[in-house]
Parts: structure tokens; C-alpha cells; sequence
DNA sequence: TCTGGGGTCCTTTTCCTT
DNA sequence: TCTGAAGGAAAAGGACCC
């Protein structure tokens, strides 16, 4: 039986759930960003206890009136037309469209839905993985009708299972592999179906930019157009030893493969996370010693937040890091394993304490982060006889930013 | 004029041990 | 006791994705 997988993708997902919310901007520019301040003035409690539906459109904050630091998180199709779009900065997007509406991001409520429509498909195609909130791979191969059509009459039941339910469209690419689907599922957007086999590969796939792949950002696509490829059959054209030679043995060999449509990953049903973090971008750039409290409270808070994570999700971390971004935008992390797993908020605040006392911080920072590496359940944490790493994390390098008490902040 | 937050994975560098 | 090579682990950074 050939290997049928799809992929789907919710259509503007955090942007069609709000319109579910208020359908009287239904048609409008809508964007959602890191609006901080309007998430108070949208979901003011007072305005909340009347129906949402009937808060007049002219109420709603407009793009132009927002000033502060954010991006936007996504764009209803309208506004998209405006050439707004996903991590576009708010001041930019407001000079495109200065009349769209701007509406915090409400996770809490994405979070809801995805589960909604995730918990559907499984019923319908048990073999189903989670890449993140608005996407999953589904492994049609084994189910019945999966093959049917190429996989389109499976996929047309799940997308009409999705909207009868939900009220939500997405779209959905069936293929041999998870690469394939991947690309597929972007032909026909929104509420769209594409159905590819290997013969399609030389018609639908190679004059493709090579940015079209899944793992070749800009910064791979712009090193292969210097080198004169520009689509994914110029690519093709390159044989494996040229690209390991430019790219690094497995990103080369990726690339090959990738090239002619190959791609063995399977569907991973069942997943565990490798990191948990928390990180904030402050409203204005801190100082190390004029905003030291205020530093300092950020930093005790994000390490509390980081533990709370880590206990609500039933981990505990082995590796503490920071990352830093200083006012050039310019990025630092430190990281350190400390001699058994913990999931305790001072211990995280400790170790990552350590860390920043090996930073300068000299220049002014605008963001700041904690992560926790290494997880493992609670039970599955052993005492370690190795006393080497807690041995090293008080062995610390000091650098001239750390003050005579040894606190930074 | 700007550029969020939460992740994964890979490569390179650094450090430690033998 | 010192030095250097080799290999592995940890750390750092970067690219990429949603």
C-alpha cells in the first residue's frame, strides 16, 4: 500500500477563532499582536458582560492608535492584502493599514480550539502529530478511505468534520511524505485540498523557490541564490557531494534527498519536549545597575514562571540557561547543568543567577530569558554519584559586571 | 522604524578527561 | 611532572519553524 501523510494547516487560525468571537469583523483588516495595553481595553470586564457580538466595530483599537514595541502575530486575509503579515512590526504594519483592527492574542482561546479540532481528527485518523497549535501530519496510509482519490475523500471528510464542528476551514496537502504534504498543503489556501504523487514531482515541485522547503530559511536560501539556485529543480540539478561540500554533511545530504521529494521521517505520534523557557521583552530597554529591581523582579519572576511550567507539565530540568538580548539586538545565552534535576523555583533562580554573573552587562537589554534543558519525569530522576557539575557551578567565571555581593540585579 | 515568544535541531567551540 | 593528542560532553550560537 503506498504512503499517504497530510498535512494541515488551519487557515489564519488566531484571526478566524477571533472572528468567531466577533463576528462583526467579519470581512475587516484584523491583525493580532503583542498588544499588551489593548488586552485591557478589549477584554475590559465591564465591556465583557454585554455579548461581544454587539461591541460596535468603530469601538474596536485601531492599528494606528497603538504605540510600543511589538510584531504581529498573524493577519486576518484581509488585512494580508495590505502586505501585513506574520512578525511584521506593529509601527510598520500601521503605516500599511492604518484602519485595521488590532486585537490581543488570546492563547488561552487558540489553545481551546486546537485541542477542538485535533481531538477530531483522531477520531477520524488515529495517527496524527501535533506541530504545534494550528498544524499536525496525519498518516492516512492505514485508514479506510485514506487511500481513496489520492487521500482526498479522507481529507474532505476531516475538513468538513472541522467545520461542521468548529466553524473553523484549513487546508490540507496529501502526499508520500511529510515534506511533500508539507508543500502541498500550501497550493490552495484557504480551505483548499492538494493531492501529489511522485509523477507530480518535476511539474509541481521543482520550479518551486527552494524557500518553499520546510528547513531552508533565508538565510540558506539567499547562500544557495548566490550560488545560482534559485528553485528546487536548480537544486536538484546539484549532485550530493557539491552540497555536502557547501552546506555540512547531514545539511547537504538533507538538501539531496529533499530535492527529489524524499523524505522516510515518520509520523511521530507521541512527542516529549526537550526544553521548556519563559522570556520577556521589556517595554523599554533596562539597564544592568539604574533598573537593577526592576531587573531583578523580571528575573525572579520568569524563573517562577519557568518552575510553575515545569510542575504543571510534569517535568523537571537538568540544564539552566539565560539568554540575553542587548539593545543591538545582539544575543548571548549561558547555560549550566547542575548535579540533579529540579523543577524548584530557587533553585532555577540560583543556577540561572550564576549564569548571568558570566555576561557583561555593560549595555542596555531589552529582553531577557530562563530555560530549563535535559527534562525528565520526577520519577525518573536519579541521585547522581558524579559531583563534578555541582562542583563546577560554584566555580563560576566572574566577569567585572558582577556587583561585590555577587548579585547582579 | 523596526524586529514576540516558545520551541527544535544542528554546528562549532570550549572544556575536561584520559 | 609536563605536554600534546584524541574523544566526548557541555556550552554557545545560529537557523529555522509556528
Amino acid at each position: 500500500m503506498p504512503r499517504r501523510v497530510a498535512h494541515l494547516d488551519m487557515d489564519a487560525f488566531y484571526a478566524s477563532v477571533e472572528l468567531l468571537r466577533y463576528p462583526q469583523l467579519r470581512g475587516r483588516a484584523v491583525v493580532i499582536g503583542g498588544a499588551r495595553r489593548l488586552a485591557d481595553e478589549v477584554t475590559d470586564p465591564a465591556r465583557l458582560e454585554g455579548s461581544l457580538s454587539r461591541i460596535a466595530v468603530s469601538e474596536f483599537p485601531r492599528l494606528k492608535d497603538y504605540t510600543g514595541r511589538g510584531v504581529i502575530t498573524t493577519a486576518s486575509y484581509e488585512a494580508r492584502r495590505f502586505g501585513i503579515g506574520s512578525a511584521l512590526g506593529l509601527m510598520k504594519a500601521a503605516r500599511l493599514c492604518p484602519q485595521a483592527i488590532l486585537l490581543p492574542a488570546d492563547f488561552a482561546e487558540y489553545r481551546k480550539y486546537s485541542h477542538a479540532f485535533k481531538n477530531i481528527i483522531a477520531e477520524i485518523a488515529p495517527i496524527v502529530e501535533d506541530r504545534g497549535i494550528d498544524e499536525v501530519y496525519i498518516d492516512f496510509t492505514e485508514v479506510p478511505g485514506g487511500q481513496r482519490e489520492g487521500g482526498r475523500v479522507l481529507a474532505r471528510l476531516i475538513q468538513k468534520s472541522i467545520f461542521d464542528a468548529t466553524g473553523l476551514t484549513c487546508s490540507i496537502g496529501v502526499a508520500p511524505n511529510k515534506l511533500l504534504a508539507k508543500m502541498a498543503s500550501e497550493f490552495r489556501k484557504p480551505n483548499g485540498i492538494s493531492i501529489l504523487t511522485e509523477g507530480d514531482l518535476q511539474a509541481k515541485i521543482w520550479p518551486l523557490a527552494c524557500r518553499k522547503v520546510n528547513g531552508i530559511g533565508p538565510k540558506t536560501d539567499a547562500e544557495l541564490q548566490r550560488l545560482g539556485i534559485q528553485t528546487i529543480g536548480d537544486l536538484a540539478q546539484r549532485d550530493l557531494q557539491w552540497l555536502i561540500d557547501h552546506f555540512g554533511q547531514k545539511t547537504g545530504a538533507w538538501m539531496y534527498e529533499a530535492a527529489r521529494g524524499r523524505d522516510d521521517r515518520p509520523v511521530v505520534t507521541n512527542s516529549q519536549p526537550v526544553s521548556v523557557s519563559r522570556e520577556t521583552t521589556f517595554a523599554q530597554n533596562l539597564h544592568a545597575q539604574r533598573n537593577k529591581a526592576e531587573l531583578g523582579a523580571i528575573f525572579t519572576r520568569l524563573c517562577q514562571q519557568l518552575a510553575s511550567d515545569l510542575q504543571t507539565k510534569g517535568y523537571v530540568g537538568k540544564t539552566i540557561g539565560i539568554k540575553l538580548r542587548y539593545a543591538d539586538f545582539k544575543c548571548v545565552t549561558r547555560e549550566q547543568s547542575l548535579a540533579c534535576h529540579t523543577a524548584d523555583a530557587s533553585v532555577i533562580r540560583h543556577a540561572a543567577g550564576l549564569c548571568l554573573k558570566r555576561i557583561s552587562l555593560a549595555q542596555p537589554l531589552r529582553l531577557l530569558g530562563v530555560r530549563a534543558g535535559a527534562l525528565r519525569r520526577p520519577g525518573e530522576c536519579v541521585a547522581e554519584p558524579d559531583a563534578s557539575a555541582a562542583a563546577k557551578a560554584t566555580s563560576v567565571p566572574m566577569t567585572d559586571s558582577m556587583s561585590a555581593d555577587g548579585q547582579l540585579f
